[in-house]
DNA sequence: GATGAATGAGAATTCATTCAT
DNA sequence: TATGAATGAATTCTCATTCAT
């Protein structure tokens, strides 16, 4: 339906709707927000097959119907965590840092955010960002070959060469560096989950940044 | 009789002629030994939940009932698996690390011979060492609260700590820096496990001590 | 006021402005048919229990309420289909048909109408008379049991034995030649629906008249 | 594995093996014959979508468990339902008959064996017949589009032509008789399915058969 | 009158575990 | 020792039905 015709059809329905399509749509995208973040911690806290719908739908303080009145199954729950929270989140993280600089600074940048969400108080940041991690192996879940190389790898990798043209850093291949430093950052990511904001002693950028440096 | 009927009759008594008790023992040890070996694979690959036990029966060649002969129950068998396969590896490996040299010695040689490990074509060596760093997360296996620290954190970290005294490591706090290493080796464990063997490009040792050195 | 405000007004009030009682029950039947309508289509073509009240809901094009707003029930759907549309359509396929002519005339007429219906281009027609040859059959829907002679039933064997009577048909037991003419009609009904109307081909009502003749 | 193999290792664990292969195939045969009989007679009886497997495991005394430990799904055992007992059984049924004769005479013999079958005391009868003629309406568990005419459809067909040609059928559309007669035949199947064998009188095959003559 | 969120009983399916032989 | 039949609890998923607005 075109903008219009939804306009007449609210205007239409004004006084006679039980409720505002507006309405609707707020309980709506509440009550899917909240199944998402409860999905969200347990599937980063548990991994996928360790959680159960059940687990979830207490989480969420709901019934399971509800979760597959909004949801067509647990598949398609954990790809909408990717892509409604997951994937926006990444994008916003990145949106902050600055491109057009030197790559050993972007680099850092970059470093240094992903690890100041890490370290963050509140568990959501360690959460999604392991997730993030995680996108390329589930190979079952999208129903296709494993990409051995996350979208963040490619990116990464193509940094990593900028920095050792601009003479900043080594000489090792570049895919290597990529390799290691996104490992490093996921079982970073790891351990903040698993053993608590407060115990968890983040490294900083720079020990991580000197993999790169010369 | 004939010889046919000899050979047949041979074949028929194969398994019930008298046995020494070492060939019981041995037979005994040679199933217990499939049966690990294929649940030590499933675990490092997909996880303990995601794994059940018709795959590890199929994948060892025999029935459901005799994974039950020789181990309890699910939870038993993966106990088995670190207790019989990967912590023997690890001693293994271990063992022929000298300890008595500077610590910036010893916690290379330590890296590289766990980065060789990782890098071998035999898939075998990175799934034991994955789920190696990986026991302390077992909580609910071992109905206890997770232990942050694995025998191998105290380990590393009193390395470093020596490292530092000798004036050759930074001087970072010796805990973030044994987080970075160990969850950096961990992350590569599972990177070469899911891209294989002829995909993954290992960092070399120096990326990682670099994460050390002053 | 400006045309446009008014305008917009208008649309406002549509709905809320004083009705009549009349303009009420029109709005009223006009849904009550458009959610039998679907019922009826989807009773007849996938069977009661096949069909969901989603499906029915969906496809007449109103929200899951209503349709309790109207019916108690999915099974008091089923009753409303048939006394409400099922019925009435048989009585008025009837109603043409002149009983008072020699049985073989009556009988040729009754069958003649029915497979005319079921020939039609409108798919409406042989569901509903699919429906009306299956209602002895909803045991569980009417918790009684199965009433093995439909109203049709006696009808017709009635019209057979006054035809045997009158020299026209042939001895075979009345039941007997019932069951075979019901049965097949049921049958053509059904073949009809399932294949559409372009590749179903009717016989004509002389084959199966010929089951009767002398 | 060859036979030669299977013979051999049959002999190598003839003594040791806890039951001999012959005697689990035995077990395995009789409980899988059990459920599909359970499956074949609550299909017939309620169509496919009313029946739940707890019926049949029920109906075949065991556990729900056990029928997925023989059938993969509810449309795995339909179908093995009609590949092992339906199939079987008409080709049993067609194979009696004489097919080198007048066309006539074959159809007769044809119409004959089925409607015998169909009255039966032995309900299973009836059972396997309406199942083999609605195999053609199963699209959503064969997931294909609907096969508009069985096997026994072109059979039929074939058979009314040569009956035309050697000057005994009437002129009718070959399409229109096949139709008329597969549905009285399935129509008379379903009847005498849920009225049962005592008040169900048939139709004599002759009563059918006049639908061919001239 | 009308909406669609919400529920929960029950059906389909999986899987660790037991058991007779 | 070894097998695979058998079980049932737990999980995923469907759907008739209720309810607040």
């Amino acid at each position: 339906m075109s903008d219009i015709i939804i306009f007449i059809d609210t205007l239409v329905n004004y006084k006679t709707m039980p409720k505002t399509k507006e309405q609707f749509e707020q309980i709506r995208q509440e009550r899917i927000n909240t199944i998402m973040e409860s999905a969200l911690k347990l599937f980063a806290m548990k991994g996928y097959d360790a959680v159960s719908l059940d687990e979830v739908s207490k989480d969420a303080n709901c019934s399971h119907g509800l979760l597959y009145h909004y949801f067509e199954s647990k598949k398609d729950l954990y790809i909408a965590v990717v892509n409604k929270i997951v994937m926006p989140y990444m994008k916003g993280m990145v949106a902050g840092i600055n491109f057009d600089q030197k790559a050993k600074f972007t680099a850092h940048d970059l470093i240094e955010a992903t690890l100041k969400r890490i370290k963050m108080v509140d568990d959501r940041n360690p959460w999604i960002i392991y997730l993030f991690l995680n996108i390329h192996l589930q190979k079952n879940l999208f129903n296709k070959k494993v990409c051995e190389r996350t979208p963040a790898f490619q990116y990464i990798e193509d940094l990593i060469k900028r920095g050792q043209e601009e003479g900043d850093f080594n000489s090792h291949n570049p895919v290597e560096l990529t390799i290691s430093v996104l490992s490093t950052i996921k079982g970073l990511a790891f351990t903040r989950i698993h053993i608590g904001y407060k115990r968890f002693l983040s490294p900083s950028s720079d020990i991580i940044m000197r993999m790169l440096y010369k």
